[in-house]
This record gives structure tokens, C-alpha cells and sequence, in this order.
DNA sequence: TATTCACTGGGCAATCTGCCCAGCAGTACG
DNA sequence: CGTACTGCTGGGCAGATTGCCCAGTGAATA
């Protein structure tokens, strides 16, 4: 897939500003109201926009702790533990990494103390051979993907 | 911030079909078109719906590889770090954990050559003592937030 | 040269939004 | 016990937006 100066700059508008709407879209890009729709149609089916779904605090819901857990799993469980951990609310995202069976678990708790309670119940299961718990303090960075797309478009651009 | 049942039927709604509206919202739940806006209004304004964004998909832009840098911070030189850090496009999030100056960065990439690049420019840093990274292989629970408002809200009934 | 594709600019009916109102029930409080 | 207050209902209204259609144009391509 590739994006133009043009998807770029839809993407990006529609990260500052989500409630805008094609029509007021398509007056700020300087483009018939047609072009962005097709535009917008093209990127979610080739999932570049994957959708639209509100973006929800876990803090604000009195989930402020997050943590990640890496966690060893033992030879051949490994679709065992997936399994047991989607069941796990508290598990906000879970990732298969290098290293020979070992997982990367992002998880969230009311409390530090209820983080006990959660990494129990993500690591009290049979195919985890070990697990270590790094605690989020700050979130510098927050999960963000405009810069990426203003250099995906740029790079396009000699295209 | 509490959710009550009602807060979390519309957030899960919501998350499953993003271009609803309020108007079918209302319908759905069978309340009044103006609860579900008043609701709404009070879940963004309390800060639990933070937006309602694009969700772009990295490997879609070109950018199919993940990793997990962890960085050790000489002390005092956080601050500065964390600034390096936020010019990287690669750079979709930024972390501070426990363990005295060390943070947790979530990179992508255009393949695994390309991760040598990136990885260059985010350590090529003068306060960043050591980095060590892994790389993502599979994402079986993509992050989401769903279960953890059902459990907030289920919560909340007994309340 | 003929064809295809993306974009433009316009129009249309149907729908939704933002905003307003009065009424009503449950609750906290003087 | 009465009185405010809050949240929900059900309705209405004008204005804006959406989804959908069309013909024309320019550029790239076969």
C-alpha cells in the first residue's frame, strides 16, 4: 500500500480533528467533497484506517496502573496461553516476541496493589514458565501515528 | 470516574460500530436520543472517550515491523531523551518504567534492515546509555479496550 | 488514437445533528 | 413533609450533512 501527499493529509486532519466530517474535509483540503469520500473509501479497504473507535482512558475508567509483563511460556502451550489471556480483561494487548516461546503482555490495574491481583491471574496458569512485571510510570509518547504517516506521505511524494 | 452499565453499552457500541450515530445509538439501547448525547457528552468531558481518531494500521502505511526497545537513561538526561524521542517518526510511543531511567519504546519499521536504521537514530542519542530491543512477531490480542469496559461497567452495578 | 482512471462540480432526497422545550420520577436536604 | 435538583423522556425545528447519482475533463496508458 502506498499513500499519497493527498492520503496524508486526510489521515492527519482526521487525527486533530475526528468529528469533522467529508463534506467540511473536503472544503480544508481544497478538493471536491467526491474525491476525499473515494479517498477515505480506499484507505479503509485497504486497511490503512482500520476504523474509528473511541479512543478510551483506562485511568479515567479507574484503571490508572499500567504495566507490561513478559512472560516465558513453556514449549507447545503457547495457544493455551493466548487463549487464557484473552480472557483477561485486564490485558489490554498481548504480543508474540523473539526469544524461543516468550510473550509481551500489556496490562492494566486499579491499583498497585490490584496489580497483585491481575498478574495472579495472568501468569496462575500452566504453560507460563516465568514471568517479570515492568511497571508504567510516565507515558511521554502517547500512542500516536501522525508523525509516521507525514513521513510515509513524504516519502511517496518522489513516487 | 465511575461508568455505570448504561456509559459502557455505549462505549462497546461504539467500539463495535464506530459510524453509528447517536441518533441509532438511542434506538439500539432503547433510551432517549438526548441521554445518549448527554451521556456522551459527560464520557469526553470526564475524559474516559479521549477521541474518536483514525486507527491506522503501521504495516498497511509500509511500515510491517514492530519492536520493543528498552532504553537505560543516564540520569538527569530524561528530559532530553524523551524530546530525541518525539522527532522519530518510528517512534510511536514512548514509556517511562521502573528501574532507575529506563523506558519502554515502541518502534516500527519498513522490515528488518530498515529496524537497524531506526534503532541507529533513536540510540544515536548522547543521554542513552544502553538499548536493548525485541522484535514483535505476532499480535494475538490486538490492543483493545472492550472487555475492560464490560468489567468497569458490571463494576459499577452493585455501586 | 482509444480507453481507462481519478477528479470536478453539481444536484437530489433522506437523514442526522444541535438545540430547544415541558413533564416526570427519584433523591438529597432544609 | 415539602422543595430543589438532577437525569431521563419524548417531541419539535431549522440547518447541515450524507449517500448517491450524473456528465465533463484531463492525464496516463494500452
Amino acid at each position: 500500500m502506498v499513500i499519497d501527499h493527498l492520503d496524508g493529509r486526510i489521515i492527519v486532519l482526521l487525527a486533530r480533528e475526528p468529528r469533522i466530517g467529508v463534506l467540511e474535509m473536503s472544503r480544508r483540503l481544497g478538493v471536491a467533497r467526491g474525491t476525499v469520500q473515494a479517498r477515505l473509501d480506499r484507505l479503509q479497504s485497504n486497511g490503512v484506517i482500520r476504523g474509528f473507535g473511541p479512543q478510551v482512558d483506562p485511568a479515567a475508567l479507574g484503571y490508572p496502573v499500567t504495566a507490561f509483563a513478559t512472560l516465558q511460556i513453556r514449549q507447545g502451550q503457547g495457544a493455551d496461553v493466548r487463549a487464557h489471556l484473552a480472557t483477561v480483561p485486564e490485558v489490554l494487548e498481548l504480543l508474540t516476541t523473539t526469544g524461543s516461546g516468550d510473550m509481551l503482555c500489556r496490562l492494566v490495574a486499579r491499583s498497585n496493589a490490584d496489580l497483585q491481583r491481575v498478574i495472579d491471574r495472568v501468569v496462575g496458569f500452566d504453560g507460563i514458565v516465568r514471568a517479570s512485571t515492568t511497571i508504567v510510570m510516565e507515558n511521554p509518547v502517547p500512542l500516536r501515528i501522525i508523525p509516521l504517516v507525514e513521513q510515509a506521505a513524504q516519502d511517496a511524494k518522489g513516487t
